[in-house]
RNA sequence: GGUCGGGUAGCUCAGUAGGCAGAGCAUGCGCCUGAAAAGCGCAGGGUCACCGGAUCGACGCCGGUCCCGACCA
């Protein structure tokens, strides 16, 4: 089955359930202990860091083990010095849970990256990228130059940007550009919230709790091997644009380039996963057709009963 | 004990030849279409260490007190 443009591969009856929550909220924990007292469920992982192989400890993968107990995709799909993007990932996804749900299994995706989610679930159409386009554009040094033909090639995309925000500026123009259609012409967009059949359970805890679970994990993850992790990395050579930047990652990089001492890079690993799990939530809020669901202690125990109405 | 610095937002620090107090970071909120663990915006927040004085007016000037640092004894 191919992957239509205007109806995403996974609405209709088979459309799959979805766990969604910030970084350190339980999400993998959750959907592990449902996929196994309910059978039969693979583990779909919606996440743009855990698509690399050889970056584990920091992304909080699901170890082998888990893996072992219960399928999982999305998982090692690319090296850490390849590039990945939402488009393939919105591929890939699609066609793994169109082949999950013709073997007669259920999908269970558990989702951290709001966009990847977005590109997965609901109308969110590529148009196309013009690498020598994007390398022109990058050469104008002057931003205001830049929103001034934005707003002239397609008003209605510049009035959605800020005329600081370059990198989308950059974009936008790109494919009015390349494509010879305006960038607004491309669809809906993130902010539309569509009935997809698609069922939606947030874990949310309160801030302190969850910045408290934060730091836990970020120890954790030293403890676990973290920085032989990066070390290992680092001498393998360079990564991509995109797993360079991943939280963690890049503050012990930093480090090891001498940059930062090593209390100074856990510190700022803490602050800024902390920063990132209140992003995600706040992407999440927006999607009015998420079920969300307080978390007081064990988020396994006290989803289990209603996610175990929509996985029979 | 003496000399010299310093005490301003949660943190690090600017600042004013005396006229309603600033930045970065942190925090809160918002935005988000091929880097999204990325990128961008908005907001809240101060008895300018304390006490007294001169001045129309002090965070700033004068006197004193307390605290921190360096050096000298």
């Amino acid at each position: 089955m191919s992957t239509s443009v205007t109806t995403p591969a996974t609405s209709g009856i088979f459309a799959p359930i979805v766990i969604v929550g910030p970084t350190a909220s339980g999400k993998s924990q959750t959907a592990m202990a449902a996929a196994i007292s309910h059978g039969n469920t693979h583990i779909v992982a919606c996440d743009a860091m855990q698509v690399y192989r050889r970056m584990d400890i920091g992304t909080a993968k699901p170890t082998i083990d888990d893996q072992r107990q219960v399928a999982h995709h999305g998982l090692d799909l690319v090296n850490p010095r390849e590039r990945f993007t939402v488009s393939e990932y919105q591929t890939y996804a699609r066609a793994a849970i169109a082949q999950i749900h013709a073997s007669g299994a259920r999908a269970l995706v558990v989702a951290g990256t709001g966009l990847y989610l977005t590109a997965l679930i609901d109308d969110l159409n590529f148009p196309g990228e013009w690498p020598d386009v994007r390398a022109e554009l990058g050469r104008e040094p002057g931003i205001d130059v830049l929103y001034r033909r934005l707003q002239e090639l397609d008003p209605i995309a510049a009035s959605k940007i800020e005329p600081s925000n370059r990198r989308r500026i950059e974009r936008a123009l790109e494919v009015c550009i390349g494509s010879g259609r305006p960038f607004s012409a491309t669809g809906p967009g993130t902010g539309a919230y569509p009935d997809n059949g698609v069922v939606q359970i947030g874990i949310l805890w309160n801030r302190e709790t969850l910045a408290t679970r934060v730091e836990q994990r970020v120890h954790q993850m030293m403890d676990d091997g973290f920085l032989q992790e990066v070390r290992e990395l680092r001498e393998s050579g360079s990564l991509s644009h995109t797993a360079r930047q991943a939280l963690g990652y890049k503050e012990l990089i930093e480090h090891l380039d001498g940059e930062y001492s090593l209390a100074a890079a856990v510190t700022a690993m803490i602050t800024h996963t902390r920063q990132f799990a209140v992003r995600q939530e706040r992407w999440f809020r927006r999607d009015p057709r998420i079920r969300w669901v307080h978390i007081e202690r064990d988020p396994a125990t006290e989803i289990g009963p209603l996610l175990a109405e929509y996985l029979r």
